[in-house]
RNA sequence: GCCGCGGUAGUAUAGCCCGGCCAAGUAUGCGGGCCUUUCAAGCCCGUGACCCGGGUUCAAAUCCCGGCCGCGGCACCA
């Protein structure tokens, strides 16, 4: 009906027509349905079948044309940013490439007081970013560019757009709730007057409160923290020294003044942000209708959530700072760098926030969905290596032979090569894993995986008494032997495997086979029924023999 | 309270602008099966959603009104 529009005036009719003729069609044999689908009407698959190789992609930006799309991303470097940084990021890179346009990177960091930036967070930044696959074509901090909105500031007097404000805070707020903002005292002030209060400002005249720069609104804004919002205030730089160029400036830009003035110079044209900036935008465009920009086009989204996990920056702050954490990149965080460290790959993450897209309503992602993502892109690469967690001795007898080697491919799918076990005779000692004892309680013959099978003969004693049973995966499936992984004690790797839940971080100990000591820091394996995990440290003694491995659990 | 934005399965998302190809698609989760020297991967089957109530219309997830719920903002923070 939408694509024959001329139907209309004949819908009624046309639905029973419909009817008759899908209650015929119903009424044939499902075979016949089929044949007459494909050979009369193999269009309509067709174009199911598009339909369904269809890529996710972002929707399109409004107003956007090729080569001429500027974005940004503009973080506060009071911290490392996490993933629901990453939103704006990626969002802004995506759109950068879709557009072949410029991603410009900004740091705001006009706050020394309250959000005082973290000197090494820059550069936290930065390494993130460039993990993530995120290029920027350029770079800007504000606390560099104070001259830049100093001469907007006079611009903005000049203009009598704006005004300084040297009465305590209070006064202010008297009038405006009591809407007589129209006739509070220093907005009337003459343009000259203003202009010498703001040469005060900056010389030092007053001190932190005493005087701002406030852009004049509509007096009488519904909401009422538009009306007349400050753009510079004091900071005393000399008790809150900024670490980039500490007591220089005592006159700051508020974020709305910065960004806001920033946006348009830089050139942005689409601004993707949280939708805790909404009022924001408002409030800038009253400086920019007083300078005749335009301002760019902007695309608010909810907040991201990761379950089982702390997202606030201001707590993630606390926990690190109370020292707590092993680091901004500590596996709890959903910081970047603790996604990173647990395993999780940039590309997952990527695709995770292109699936959530842009909209407006909060996500609370759910961990599986996650693991998931991450699943399929670590799985084909990510070596099989036994481990057994909180180790049980088996004692295996009359093995019958003195030294056999077993070849083992890293992968079922036998691209990334193998790597050999030895077993000596007559008997061995192995490790098993202390959640498999049941499995050996209530089954005689077990198979170690990829070697031979055992049977067990008491699981009471310590070391469990066991001896060969046969070497043939047929032989084990006529004894339906479960199939579980084991360690040879005799090269075992002392294995610590962190886990982290929640706000716990839970060490479990065990011990993985020798080949696991050629393993490097970084490189994600799949502990062969535990899950997917980081190596996160192979430490060796002086002589450089692996004396232990430590790794972080990422997802089953 | 005031201002603003939303509400599709357990989770995430498509569809909403432009009403009919939607008895609502996809991914993940969950249940079952096949396959498999892993509890991984792969394959098959199943499960499960349009916040509620009215209205407009031949026809509403889609348009209109009311309600409910959630989120954001209400800083000399960003």
């Amino acid at each position: 009906m939408a694509a024959r529009p001329d139907l209309r005036p004949y819908a009624r009719e046309v639905a029973r027509i419909v009817a008759e003729i899908v209650k015929e069609v119903n009424s044939l044999p499902l075979e016949k349905q089929k044949q007459l689908l494909e050979k009369e009407y193999s269009w309509v698959i067709e174009a199911r079948k598009q339909k369904e190789e269809r890529e996710k992609t972002l929707p399109p930006l409004p107003g956007a044309e090729e080569g001429k799309v500027v974005t940004r991303f503009a973080p506060n470097p009071d911290f490392a940013i996490h993933l629901g940084n990453a939103r704006p990021a990626i969002l802004s890179h995506e759109y950068k490439v879709m557009y072949k346009g410029k991603l410009i990177l900004r740091f705001e960091d006009t706050d020394p007081r309250t959000k005082t930036p973290l000197p090494e967070a820059y550069e936290l930044i930065r390494r993130d970013l460039k993990w993530l696959g995120i290029e920027w074509d350029e770079e800007y901090i504000q606390s560099l560019r104070m001259k830049t909105y100093y001469d907007i500031a006079r611009k903005l007097l000049e203009k009598g757009c704006a005004y300084i404000d040297d009465l305590p805070s209070q006064e202010y707020k008297r009038y405006r709730d009591k809407g007589l903002l129209e006739k509070y005292p220093p907005r009337l002030r003459g343009i000259e007057e203003n202009l010498e209060l703001w040469d005060k400002m900056l010389e030092g005249h007053f001190a932190e409160g005493e005087a701002v720069l406030r852009v004049k609104t509509d007096p009488n804004h519904p909401d009422p923290s538009i009306r007349d919002w400050v753009a510079f205030r004091i900071i005393d730089t000399g008790k809150h020294p900024h670490p980039l160029v500490g007591d220089r400036y005592v006159v700051w830009p508020t974020y709305n003044l910065a960004a806001g003035v920033d946006d348009h110079l830089m050139g942005v044209t689409h601004i993707l942000r949280a939708k805790e900036h909404m009022q924001n935008t408002e409030k800038q465009k009253y400086v920019y209708k007083c300078l005749d920009w335009k301002y760019p086009e902007v695309m608010h989204f909810g907040r991201l959530k990761l379950e089982g996990f702390v997202m606030s920056k201001s707590a993630l702050k606390k926990l690190y700072e109370a020292g707590t954490a092993s680091g901004i990149d500590d596996p709890r965080f959903a910081t970047i760098a603790g996604l990173r460290r647990r395993g999780f790959t940039a590309e997952a993450i990527r695709k995770l926030i292109l699936e959530v897209g842009v909209k407006y309503t909060d996500a609370s992602i759910s961990f599986a969905n996650l693991a998931a993502i991450n699943r399929s892109i670590i799985d084909p690469r990510a070596k099989r290596i036994m481990a057994v967690i909180d180790p049980v001795p088996v004692l295996v007898e009359a093995i019958p032979w003195k030294e056999e080697v077993f070849e083992i491919p890293y992968h079922p799918n036998g691209k990334l090569g193998s790597r050999k076990i030895t077993v000596k005779g007559p008997q061995a000692t192995i490790y098993v894993s202390s959640s498999d004892l049941e499995t050996m309680e209530r089954n005689k013959v077990i198979r170690l995986m990829e070697a031979f099978n055992i049977e067990i003969i008491d699981t009471g004693r310590k070391p469990i008494k066991a001896k060969y049973h046969s070497r043939s995966l047929d032989e084990a499936r006529k004894h339906n032997a479960p199939i579980i992984q084991w360690v040879v004690a005799e090269h075992a790797t002392p294995l610590e495997l962190v886990v982290p839940e929640g706000l716990e971080l839970r060490r479990e100990h065990g011990f993985a086979e020798e080949a696991a000591k050629s393993l490097r820091r970084d490189e994600v394996v799949q502990l062969v029924r535990i899950g997917f995990a980081r190596i996160d440290a192979v430490e060796s003694d002086e002589e450089g023999n692996v004396r232990n491995i430590v790794a972080i659990f990422s997802h089953e």
